[in-house]
DNA sequence: ACCTTACTTGACACCGTGTAAAGTTGACAC
DNA sequence: GTGTCAACTTTACACGGTGTCAAGTAAGGT
């Protein structure tokens, strides 16, 4: 055979993918390997373990969906509000393309710890785009004087986590759009100062 | 041997509870066993499989912490917003003492339907509160006209999750009592009619 | 003395992850 | 056209955790 190596490493990251977004039941190693066309053990062959496979999966998400751009198109934002906007848009709008990876990276973290690390950092990344969205409504003079900056951050951090999308979206069936909207303006309410 | 059933049955569950929400590690069946002294097989003729064990576990939880009344506590508020804060209190003061238990049951529900099925009923139950509170809101007319009973209610709802406990008090860090606070003034921010 | 109840010990099947070893097949080199 | 390398295959097995099964034991009541 001797077939290509990139494609098919490729190839597992994008069925992957699919199987975790797509399939409604938890997705085995050898539900991976069969739907890439190779035996497990072949899959063994490209990636060590399961954790480091699903970690490799999300930053393939992360390069083909770019989410690099995505985030940082907030930047760009003039005021406070904007870059708020701009951010609850961006990730808002990301977290329904990685919620079947991190419903199992996610489920990974009790057990293994590198899932566990991966998720964190992946989290750390998320909060520094609040981080930087307070900082600009502080910056503004907008800031709510209920709440540290540090507070704030940590409030819209939790806000916007995949499990409240979860809820919102996946259990009590909201759409995306009317999820952005809400979380918008809770997070208005929360956040700035009553002028 | 031949030692009394009923107190085994309750030890097995004591000791379960404290595993949950003192030890550090997943807590397997032969841990339960070992801290109750008794053999691992015991642990079946009590209780059927894991996922039950646990979910007598939260119902003894449950009883002995008189969850009932604390929620019920919040009937007797006079204002909405009053209730609001008793319902915030009451349920927001039991995370902490459910939330290894939660965590559990949370990691089972993706292989296990019927903790799953226990959890989900849980909170159905948080969310009647949470229905309770935005109704009686309402019939203030300080509801926000953004929101509709139902999507104030999962607002709500969400807002008030054990996901949401666990990231501001065990990932940030911050009191219980500045949690129930913010959570307040978050709750408070979204829901009212700024009047 | 006998039965019942609450347990014990030991063995084993199942599932999913991960490891190990030996065999196959295609591509490319010389 | 022979040899070698790389990508894969098949088969087998160890491990940990859950749950099952069967036989044995020890205390209490009648």
């Amino acid at each position: 055979m001797s077939s290509d190596p990139i494609n098919t490493k490729s190839r597992i990251l994008d069925v992957t993918w699919n199987l975790l977004e797509n399939g409604d039941k938890t997705v085995r190693m050898s539900d991976i390997a069969k739907a890439a066309g190779i035996s497990r053990q072949a899959l063994y062959l490209h990636f060590p373990n399961r954790a480091e496979l699903l970690v490799a999966t999300t930053r393939h998400i992360d390069v083909v969906k770019n989410v690099d751009a995505r985030l940082e198109r907030s930047r760009s934002a003039t005021s406070g509000v904007e870059r708020l906007h701009a951010f609850i848009e961006g990730w808002g709008g990301y977290i329904p393309q990685i919620h079947g990876m991190s419903v199992a990276l996610r489920a990974m973290r009790s057990t293994d710890k590198e899932a566990a690390a991966a998720w964190n950092d992946r989290m750390k990344a998320v909060r520094h785009g609040c981080e930087a969205a307070v900082q600009a409504i502080s910056l503004d003079g907008s800031l709510t004087r209920d709440l540290t900056e540090e507070a704030a951050t940590d409030l819209l951090w939790t806000l916007l986590s995949v499990e409240n999308w979860e809820r919102l979206v996946k259990d009590c069936g909201w759409t995306q759009s009317a999820y952005e909207k809400t979380i918008k303006q809770t997070a208005e309410a929360a956040l700035l100062s009553q002028s």
